[in-house]
DNA sequence: AACTATTTATAAGA
DNA sequence: TTCTTATAAATAGTT
């Protein structure tokens, strides 16, 4: 999406696939909180890199039970 | 982002309130999809529009339950 | 961690 | 309400 079009296939270096994810992940969580209030809607949002590490987002703010309690 | 740049508040006219939820939702479950396949990445992502309707995208392809366990 | 050239997403219009 | 397109936003490669 930039400096040259990319496929969308795994990218088998380890250090290029954590500065991708890092971005698009922040991206991700960008877009998630623009349509939280731009459309008055609730995100849950729980990533899991390959790493295993995980990332969460919820909107609006509050947490993942509180999220799960209210639906 | 496109024929005029938007301002990040309530959208207050509903049809158009849905509109954008519904091109903005697509848009966040490609970009889910992409990072999932370029980072190896997992996903679970749910949405309650302001009508109370689900929206869900889990992958790599299985259900929530899954997705959870596995964790 | 910043910078841009370029691709992609999308707001407004048809 | 599906399709188009001008423009804003995201980001791949670079530094």
């Amino acid at each position: 999406m930039a400096r040259g079009k990319i496929q969308i296939k795994r990218i088998e270096n380890s250090t290029q696939r954590q500065v991708t994810f890092l971005k698009r992940r922040n991206g991700i969580f960008k877009k998630a909180h623009e349509l939280t209030v731009l459309c008055d809607a609730k995100f849950s949002i729980v990533m899991l890199s390959s790493t295993g590490k995980l990332h969460e987002y919820i909107s609006p703010s509050t947490t993942t039970k509180q999220f799960f309690d209210e639906y």
